[in-house]
DNA sequence: AGGTAAAAGCTATCGCTGATAGGGTGGCTT
DNA sequence: AAGCCACCCTATCAGCGATAGCTTTTACCT
């Protein structure tokens, strides 16, 4: 059902679970939040998040979902400057998102593709995939800044420059966050110097 | 205990649970791989796995540690040859390396870090960059073929460039194993583009 | 060869997980 | 006022990782 026929009571559920599981999933990590203590915080009994959602990855994907939201508007907060600025605008937003919402990047990129379940139309596979979704309006965004600063390069070329970006912005963030106790040196300092690397990368 | 101090039949029975367990991972993925379904594979109860590793996490962890090793052997053969073809061979062996053993790649770098567990003397968060370790040997020889290919930079400013280089390449792998459905154009093109701007990255 | 102790297997069980079945209750609509 | 339906509840299921306690098998040492 559309958010739009629902009924405000029930909307207004809806939206508390996923602001109390967005919650938890920051504080405890994605693993950690079980439907019984979403159901706990919530107010209510586990099995009547199952009135709402289909399942506890349904709300995993809606809370990180809503995160994304937030990318796109980063990444694309530079509308009608330079080309350059957009572009160092960008990258800065990427960090500065998949650093401060570390569950919710992690629901969207980091999770396990199952090798036994290889079709594309599989809707948990493919969710994160469809046009209405924030996360691939998020890479478009990305390609298009990249398209302006190398009006020379093929459209094709400029979309594998703009996955090449991405690929390294994601790279440093995942690692990152995966591995916070290696020996990083000073964090700020290495994003810095990637960023710069990493808006050189698209000039090559 | 260490293994050489075990008796044959116990390393056997290690080995075996091992195998049969790095099958499992490749083919059903490694959240899909019970302790039951690996004890079924070998033959035993689920109960005396325990005999051999403490935790399933542990289990995941040797696999993976076994992998990595052919990681480092990848990154350094090409060890002798100038800087420049060894810094290829590297980028290239990391992509074959991720690509063909993607459950490695996963336990290794793509698990979460759980947020409300900040200790980086936990174990289970160090264990893979313990200096013993096929992972953190790894990134040091990329460390070390960075260095010999820039001789005017610092040691810091080789450990920082080298580990924006590790970014890059574990990005487009990270990405290609979790978002096999995404719309990659040719992969293998694709490959062969991030790593000539990979390896242009550390000249930069 | 025989005895002994440890290694390694088993069944049974625990507390937890995500998810489902089916019955009750209260509020909005007609 | 009547009725419907959205919502929540308790009870329950199969499966998970892990532990307890007992039995069998193996290996070693007299």
């Amino acid at each position: 059902m559309p958010p739009e026929e629902m009924t405000p009571r029930r909307r207004n559920r809806r939206n508390e679970i996923l602001e109390v599981a967005g919650e938890l999933f920051a504080r405890h990590g994605v693993d950690a939040v079980t439907t019984r203590r979403i159901a706990q915080a919530v107010g209510i009994s586990q099995p009547s998040l199952y009135a709402h959602f289909a399942s506890l990855q349904q709300i995993q994907d809606e809370v990180a979902a809503e995160a994304f939201a937030r990318l796109e508007q980063a990444i694309s907060s530079a509308d009608g400057e330079s080309p350059e600025t957009q572009l160092e605008k960008a990258v800065r937003g990427y960090f500065d998102f998949g650093l401060s919402h570390p569950y919710a990047y992690r629901i969207a990129f980091m999770v396990e593709y199952p090798a036994d379940k290889p079709d594309p139309a599989d809707p948990s596979v493919s969710a994160f995939f469809q046009t209405d979704h924030p996360g691939p309006r998020a890479s478009e965004h990305l390609c298009r800044i990249v398209g302006l600063n190398r009006p020379d390069l093929s459209a094709k070329a400029v979309i594998m420059r703009s996955q090449s970006l991405w690929a390294s912005l994601h790279g440093l963030v995942s690692l990152l966050l995966a591995r916070p106790a290696f020996p990083w040196g000073e964090k700020q300092e290495l994003v810095d110097e990637h960023s710069r690397l990493a808006c050189k990368m698209v000039f090559d």
